[in-house]
DNA sequence: GTGAAAGCGCTAACAG
DNA sequence: CTGTTAGCGCTTTCAC
């Protein structure tokens, strides 16, 4: 049966021409490739001077199918729209392709059936390992994934007793300074603003949280909302906040929120912090440059991107790879200050 | 020669389990799968079950070297942490696993030699087809990729002239509406606060629009600076020319830096837009919550993105597609005014 | 140090 | 409609 050699006339090197043109086998051709040290000096002169020559390039599949290796990761995030998933993502590929490997992405918009889905086609795909934000997956997912062998590691989240290792930080301890900082200047009517929960385990933790770093002060929360991912949306839910409520300070899921919550502050003419204090998540450089100065709690993103890309290869590499908890630091900015004194 | 069945356990049925399990041959299996028309209704039944209860995943590597086909496309974008790209890149994926692909992506961090690299990469992973930003890329990337035979679309630019096909705007023309906005409020003394031009036709393009759109109306730029992607390098930049020109207006090579514009008029104490105009370039989400809200160039990076994503499918499927301007869009907001008067 | 040959898992003629 | 079979391009024993 000749198969069709290609439809067009793209004539595409293969090792055979290789190995052809430098009067060699195909063995010694792939040994001056995969084991330079196997092979002797004048050959791999040769093997090299003919892979110039016909312009070959390797082909991944066929390399695949005998190695059963692919090189290739897979990650599977909520959305790029996040940017600091985006932050996280730059350089979880950026350390991966210094390592050979190449990133596979794909984005689940915060849906367990979608990230699911996602998960069987980069098995398929044969990944050579796969990273999850958070540790919030569905059984199934994650035993596909077992099944198929595949090293896993969840990041942005830590949990020690989680079945799947995670480099991440704790979304919960995380507030507690948060939360002793407003207290020192005097806040008790705190709200939160919190990003939406369901199938979020970062969101859920940081509520708990604040939750519990209230309740050790004998506080609880002076109201909770939560809002999906976007300024306009957190503005609009501020601004309610802030007319209803009329918090002294409040405490946000994430950067953007609280700039929504900012806007929505300057807008109702509130100034900040002197009427509400408002805190933040995440650090983005936005929130360092803009005017106050936005206090926020700061996550080491591109570091822990970095840190699941190696500890990924590791695993690849057959070493045990331990979970890792990455720090978060409170970053005190203009956004808050002491109380307004409570009307009586 | 027995090869190593998995160094491990890991039993991954294979086709020709599912094939054993349904009494059938392997072709009807394969069939089952890919031409379902194909095969008697009781026998897909057989085969469905067989599949489910062997937990077949088909294997992917082994079906792009039969086909020649990856299902795969590539995306390298100079960065993910500008958060315009990622929006594109977040639309472009999601359209093209609608499809049926997957998206390889990889960042250049806007260098040459790393767009290369990362292309033979991908030629090699034999990507279905690959998506470029801009139309700034080494004929040597471009010689390969067509040697390879793999089609092409280059976005955030629109050249019709160009080798490749895009899928764009037209950065030049954009910047027509806002020089004619700020001229027509009286501004002459207007500056520019470009991105860094080198290797980036879409930044050149802007400050070239800029400059035709003053020129045909009898003035010139009165400052040009470049700056690095990010708020603080921004506003350090914008302060100094703030104070060193004076221009009644400045034009922004993209939102981000007429965050960090902002920002720095801010700090200086100068009034935006009484003291000076400040216009940015891509329409952030940010840049319309934020106060007083951002006079900025709407950009389709959503729509982009989906529609290179069918650009490229179509391409894989054979069918010419064309080149393709989408349209911007000048956003008047609370950042441009009439200019202050100039002092005598 | 190098060559010969047997697969890796799947698809696609071709024959029935 | 279904089975048989020859590869896709590369790696890897096993001999030499």
């Amino acid at each position: 049966m000749r198969r069709r050699r290609k439809l067009d006339d793209d004539p595409a090197a293969t090792l055979e021409d290789v190995a052809r043109a430098a009067g060699v086998s195909v063995a010694t051709v792939s040994r001056a490739l995969n084991f330079p040290d196997l092979v002797r000096e004048a050959t791999k002169a040769r093997v090299a001077e003919a892979i110039e020559k016909t312009r070959y390039t390797p082909h991944f599949a066929a390399r695949a199918l005998a190695t059963n290796r692919t090189h290739t990761v897979g990650a599977i995030i909520p959305t790029l729209n996040n940017a600091i998933f985006a932050r996280g993502v730059n350089a979880f590929e950026e350390t991966l392709r210094g390592r050979g490997f190449t990133l596979l992405l794909s984005v689940s918009n915060y849906d367990a059936a979608t990230e699911h889905l996602n998960a069987l086609r980069m098995i398929e795909r044969g990944v050579d390992a796969v990273m999850l934000i958070g540790i919030d997956h569905g059984a199934e997912t994650l035993a596909r994934l077992s099944a198929a062998n595949t090293p896993l590691v969840c990041t942005w989240s830590h949990a020690p007793d989680h079945p799947a290792p995670t480099v991440g930080f704790d979304n919960h301890a995380a507030m507690a300074p948060v939360v002793a900082h407003l207290i020192a200047h005097g806040h008790r009517r705190i709200a939160m603003l919190a990003g939406i929960t369901e199938g979020n385990d970062r969101a859920r933790a940081r509520v708990a949280g604040v939750r519990d770093a209230l309740r050790q002060s004998g506080l609880s929360l002076a109201a909770l909302r939560e809002v999906r991912y976007g300024v306009e949306e957190a503005a609009a839910a501020a601004t309610a906040l802030l007319c209803e409520e009329a918090p002294t300070a409040i405490i946000c899921g994430n950067d953007v929120i609280a700039h929504g919550a900012l806007f929505a502050a300057h807008r109702l003419g509130h100034d900040v912090p002197g009427a509400v204090s408002i805190v933040g998540f995440d650090d983005l450089p936005l929130s360092a440059a803009m005017p106050p100065g936005l206090t926020t709690v700061r996550v080491p993103a591109a570091r822990m991107g970095r840190l699941a890309a190696e500890h990924l290869v590791s695993q690849i590499e057959g070493t045990i790879a331990p979970s890792r908890a990455l720090p978060t630091e409170l970053v005190v900015r203009g956004t808050t200050g002491p109380a307004r004194p409570q009307k009586a």
